[in-house]
DNA sequence: TGACGGGGATGACAGGTGTCACGGGGAGGT
DNA sequence: ACCTCCCCGTGACACCTGTCATCCCCGTCA
């Protein structure tokens, strides 16, 4: 018998996920959170073996979640279960420890076995993704870049933006000049979309 | 015995909410469907009673998907069932002949009810969401404003979008000003997002 | 020690952007 | 007929933005 837990924001999808792994003879549900901060001690109090983990949550996001389960856990695994197959998300979701990442496209019937390969030592990886990811590389941003451009997504004005993190507006204007070039783009919402999309922020 | 239509472009969850109806006693999943256009005629085929709907879904929406369902088989009621709780897309949803709204934040159990209240006639609609939607009121756009503004959602530079509705670069300018006095912001990137919040997109 | 890259800053400049005033046309009410 | 609203366009203007050149400081690494 698995025990597994479920960490997903979305109170309706965790119990239907849930209700879906309880249908295999050979998995338990031992645990449901829907804040990421609370994985690793809802884990440790469910004796989990297996935590399915969404990447958007509150709290602390799954990529996250998963770092900080490898770290207090070790013989925890953890597999990534999210609806977004953004590139630089499967990079930093093996980095951090997962042993694996698949879509919420995936058929239903698949999860269970990914969970099974997970539990015994196995990596489950999205081919697409993984290809994907290769072809990418990792980000080139530079930390400043990446921390301008994610309060460039909403599209405020580069004076709003300067004031937020105390630092010139020539200065912010350089960043993300920077931070267009690297992404193609020609506008800082655009790059900030595209770096989103990859995975970057 | 409710016999159910599913309608989710996410395998992995439509497999689970299945899972999750079929506990139920007096429910039974009768079809499931990964896009909006096909709604329609597998219900007509599995002689569903009530069709759940995700709104984000390839081919037609979950919205226009409710429209249809309610002109072509005026018997079957739809039950929206979504991720992000936008105002707008309450309204839009009940307009558009959909007998209730529910978002994937409410509590599992819940969701079975929901459908037995909307298969009896009734109406289920979030109650923080209707409120919500009440005190907006309806999107105050116009039409081409909408439209312009779901060009910029990508931060798209201003001839870009012009080029794409082929329109005056003067022109594109006094819409989307006008969107960004009726959003309260500053920018056009940041109006678009505001409208795509609130459901007006 | 010197080279290198990231972070921070300034100044200047071309071009993009938001705003306003003003024009015209057409559809829908009264 | 008149008014109102939406749509389309032009021109002008102040301001914002993206780019480039040129500095500086600091940590790293050969």
């Amino acid at each position: 018998m698995i025990r597994l837990l479920l960490a997903d924001d979305q109170a309706l999808v965790r119990g239907a996920l849930a209700a879906l792994l309880d249908l295999e003879s050979d998995l338990e549900v031992v645990a449901q959170v829907g804040r990421g901060d609370e994985v690793v001690t809802a884990a440790r109090d469910s004796g989990a073996e297996v935590c399915l983990l969404d990447i958007e949550m509150p709290g602390l996001n799954g990529i996250d979640a998963a770092a900080a389960v490898r770290r207090e856990l070790p013989g925890v695994r953890s597999l990534i279960v999210t609806t977004f197959g953004r590139p630089g998300y499967v990079r930093r979701a093996i980095e951090a420890g997962a042993s694996g990442f698949v879509v919420k496209d995936t058929p239903a019937r698949q999860l269970a076995d990914a969970v099974r390969r997970v539990h015994s030592g196995l990596r489950v990886i999205d081919p697409d993704l993984a290809a994907e990811s290769l072809i990418d590389g990792p980000s080139p941003l530079t930390g400043r870049e990446r921390e301008l451009l994610t309060h460039a997504l909403d599209g405020s004005p580069v004076a709003t933006i300067a004031a937020r993190v105390h630092l010139s507006e020539g200065t912010v204007r350089n960043h993300l000049s920077a931070a267009i070039g690297k992404t193609g783009a020609t506008t800082r919402s655009e790059a900030a979309r595209i770096a989103q999309e990859r995975g970057w922020l």
